[in-house]
DNA sequence: TTTTTTTACGCAAACGTTCCCGATAACGAT
DNA sequence: ATCGTTATCGGGAACGTTTGCGTAAAAAAA
């Protein structure tokens, strides 16, 4: 199966003229006569010539598309950031070439040197939960390849970060808590390492301390694959509820986290808030279909996914390199519902 | 900011090789000595050379990526299956890139010539809403351009396609719903000339007729954008309330639509099953977290985006124009809830 | 008319790779 | 000594495009 599209040769040799007139008679050369830009220009509508990206590409030494390393594309979270993604790459010429690590180390590494010996021109990064490393992008940077990262972060590498105000965030859901009348309040995140899971936990526990409840790790159960894996949400959240202090409430960090919790729970037949009460990040957009609705934090995945391609644009067609990186911080949106009703007013 | 990869004719030059001998010793060709086989190998290894594909593409004529159209990745049923054709795609070596149509006829045919001229191998597409036009996609096929259709297919063009039983899933719902006692049973759908739309509405009809209840058309509203604006579905379904012959139950095809129609309900204060009864299209994974839990008809996305791209992959892959296309059937589930509760029953 | 300038175009190299053709040397067979 | 083989490598074209440089003819200036 071939496909045989028409050159700037066969323009050239079906008009009598050379390639470079035709070349710069299509992208309107000064130098070239009205009369055969007006002959050149109807020939290769004719025949609808579409100029060769790949020739462009070796020649240019760019590919003018942009690799995109998410864990996964099936979650509300990432799907949307990459709504954003797209909606400003096509807007600037770019092609996005997505990837997905599964949240493992490996898929990681292996699709960062796929994409780089793709040439893409730069890469948007959200780290997997596995990651405890990140070689494979500091060599990358450091040979000069743009790379942003948003979301899941490093502070191992200095470059342009997109993130939300997790710390903030987690501290308001837990507050919210705390103000409903919770005294033991758990957490289920994701992987330690990562560092949306430190800085929701930091909010976590600081709004627990700062409100004169204690701080107990007991209460804080991890997923290391991000939710992925169902059991492994199921089992942190019977390890949470086994717990000699029964908690009364939790704040789940991650899309995945929180649906596989309200599935755990409604599979061990509790209700919601009364047997216990739930906050959840997620970016579903049916969170108020819930039995209970649901309490949410809802990241600006779409607005993330812009900034953080704005961004990579930005380094991409920088003439110096640049100097001076920034981390864009995000507001989420904190959206209270009746999974965290209020111990009182009931 | 440039990036200056080593090249084949540097190791040529650091070797005092030739770059034939150099290509030739990359590849293990017999007619290299050893010797020099595994200096190159060596040093190769030693500057972490990595052929550039963008000169192989433009040598091959072949690009190994494949191109994506849909109309929106944010989307249960999309997403799963971009993660199928992901799967099957990177194994092979291909690359993915995806676009979204976003529902509109333009940007797909935007995106698509776009695609072509990034010289792609090969097209996985499901048709936009507002298609109804495929001459963007005959032409490129006609030339020789490998194409795969999946879920919204055309029967203007002779292709591979990959659908769900669309026409059974469909007709299954209305029955269930007829068996459990409903007797003005709606049906809110996408955009007309959908294949998914006809099948389903069809399946929906038919299961209407032979079971001795009218088919009202009263009774089917559709949504041209296929549920991507809000308040196109949530006009249907107050359209759908408003008939005269007030329906007690209605099939909802497709993802957006269903948890539109649900807000929609929800905010008009309805009960589900009581006051109307929902039986719904959907991939999401939440289904029987909603109140009530959704009795659902859940598409193949996974299996179907495997199989388009190991039929797009052969097809590329084929030294001859393929003669017989096929179309393959992959089976929908269904899961009974409460929204469809039995009529007698309560 | 001659010289200079302008106009309008072609030639060829380059981007990184593969591969068809030769080319050279060593060596055994005739 | 001559020839055919074999092993090992290099030259150069090709993929489609852009672009610096050269140059012919035409126009303008002398």
């Amino acid at each position: 199966m071939k496909f045989e599209p028409v050159t700037i040769k066969d323009i050239g040799k079906a008009l009598g003229l050379s390639t470079s007139t035709v070349s710069r008679a299509l992208r309107g050369s000064y130098e070239i006569s009205a009369e055969t830009k007006k002959q050149v220009l109807e020939y290769a509508e004719k025949v609808n010539y579409r100029p060769n990206p790949i020739a462009l590409s070796l020649k240019e030494r760019r590919s003018s598309s942009i690799g995109v390393v998410v864990c996964e594309i099936a979650n509300n979270f990432f799907s949307q950031a990459i709504n954003g993604i797209e909606s400003i790459a096509y807007n600037r010429g770019y092609h996005v070439i997505i990837s997905q690590s599964h949240e493992s180390y490996e898929r990681e590494v292996v699709n960062v040197q796929h994409l780089a010996s793709r040439s893409v021109d730069g890469l948007l990064v959200s780290l997997s939960s596995e990651t405890t490393n990140i070689d494979h992008f500091l060599e990358l940077h450091e040979k000069g390849l743009p790379i942003v990262f948003f979301d899941r972060v490093s502070n191992e590498i200095i470059t342009h970060k997109v993130i939300a105000d997790n710390y903030k965030a987690a501290f308001d859901a837990t507050l919210h808590l705390v103000n409903n009348g919770y005294k033991k309040i758990g957490h289920i995140t994701s992987a330690p390492f990562l560092s949306i899971t430190q800085e929701r936990l930091a909010g976590y526990r600081d709004a627990l301390l700062e409100n004169g409840l204690p701080y107990n790790e007991q209460l804080v159960k991890y997923c290391s694959h991000g939710g992925m894996i169902v059991e492994e949400v199921e089992a942190a959240l019977n390890n949470l509820l086994k717990n000699k202090q029964k908690p009364d409430a939790f704040v789940t960090a991650g899309d995945r986290i929180t649906t596989g919790s309200l599935t755990a729970i409604k599979n061990l037949q509790l209700k919601v808030p009364d047997d216990i009460a739930v906050v959840g990040f997620t970016n579903s957009n049916i969170a108020d279909l819930l039995d209970p609705t649901l309490t949410t934090i809802r990241l600006p995945a779409f607005e993330m996914g812009r900034v953080a391609t704005e961004l990579l644009i930005q380094v991409i067609e920088s003439k110096r390199p640049i100097a001076d990186f920034e981390t864009r911080v995000l507001q989420s949106e904190f959206i209270v519902r009746n999974s965290s009703s209020s111990l009182v007013a009931q």
